[in-house]
DNA sequence: GGAGAAGTGTGTCATAAGTCACATAACTTT
DNA sequence: AAAGTTATGTGACTTATGACACACTTCTCC
């Protein structure tokens, strides 16, 4: 149900903190804790209070959402240096989505209390969280402009060169999760990627697509 | 074009200020200047520097985005209470819209810079608002996924009836605008609202329409 | 290495909504 | 009140995409 939604929510954030100063950072990192999970090992659920932050040290943690009908879409993948759960924190309200560990992982662990303690001592950095957030409105604005209003081979094209520029040229991602993350049927998902598999734009493979023209891609993406 | 994402951005954000303590409060509108627009003045337009938050004493002010054929549309009237111009404050880019009063009217203006010098004094309020933006980027999320995933009957009853909030049964909009606010196109609403009138949930006039039956719009709202 | 699962390729069909093209009705302006 | 402008109503047509159905391929795991 809530999967475009979800996804919009969690995207990565790396940016976060990334414009700290050093010292910020090293006091904010003194009040982080760490996690470790089993493989398969459930982090939160949908619903939970959002209590805590986390950032991915080792291993994956996979972003999902439990369809009503029992069904779970994977809506992102956590690797190292990602960080996620932060806008439950921020606003104390709760998950939106389930949290699992794909792999044996290790995470930090900042509590909600702690964070929002070191905010108030820290104005300059709420300012910059706030400067985040808005950003972060207005990009994901855009996308529901996009999402809406452009066609599928638009948005299909765009999520690719993203994926592209985290993956390389070689992205290992299912047609069924492109479906899900671009909100299209995975059928109509694989017609285009052959239409443009015959047109040597990419190339395909289970669980794997091999972007060979950038240039036409990103010009499909800018919709001419 | 960009009138969908406008839309998303501009929505009132009265909450704002809603729960700061009537100290804090005085402190803030101590920094407050006051500017006067005559009928029709352009107060900035997209692209503008975001450089200063407004809120409306006295008079309207119309939120509206040039498309790029030239036609403009509205997307937000703002009335006496309302405040806009947030976001581009508080991440200091730019406009994304115009703002142009509908009648002569009275706002008081809030500079970025006294703004964000305020927030770094009260670092209680700079978490406030961190709140409030999460909980617009969840607000903005539900409703990406709503209207993405709903058809349009749903989505055009969930809008009546947050417009029947706003202005009781009966509701002063073009059906031209409705469209733009729901994402579909005039003709489209025109025959979803022709349906109901069959069915008596609501009458129509030019430039208005009459809630009939809250109870059958607010359950399509619902999606059964 | 065989069985089953998961991912992929493709055809057919149904349908919601956009587009275009007008007709009509309601306000405005002079 | 006539003329012009804006809003609404409706028909005919087109199109993108979702839904279903099924074959085929590639992995994985006993």
């Amino acid at each position: 149900m809530s999967t475009q939604a979800e996804f919009a929510v969690i995207l990565k954030m790396n940016a976060m903190f990334a414009d700290l100063g050093t010292d910020e950072l090293q006091r904010l990192s003194n009040l982080c804790h760490t996690q470790h999970l089993g493989n398969g090992e459930v982090l939160f659920q949908k619903g939970d209070p959002g209590d805590a932050l986390f950032g991915v040290r080792r291993g994956q943690v996979r972003i999902e959402t439990g369809a009503s009908d029992g069904s779970r879409l994977t809506l992102n993948f956590m690797g190292p240096g990602d960080l996620f759960g932060e806008v439950a924190v921020l606003d104390g309200q709760s998950r939106t989505a389930d949290a699992t560990a794909g792999e044996a992982s290790e995470l930090f662990v900042l509590r909600r209390e702690d964070f929002l303690a070191f905010l108030e001592r820290e104005p300059k950095v709420a300012i910059k969280i706030i400067a985040l957030l808005c950003q972060r409105i207005r990009w994901q604005s855009e996308r529901m402009e996009e999402s809406m209003l452009q066609p599928l081979p638009v948005r299909l094209a765009r999520r690719l060169c993203a994926l592209a520029a985290d993956f390389g040229s070689e992205v290992h991602i299912s047609q069924e999760q492109l479906g899900v993350f671009v909100g299209a049927a995975r059928e109509s998902v694989n017609r285009q990627l052959q239409a443009w598999r015959k047109e040597a734009i990419l190339d395909l493979q289970r669980g794997r697509i091999l972007l060979r023209n950038m240039t036409k891609l990103t010009a499909i993406a800018r919709n001419e």
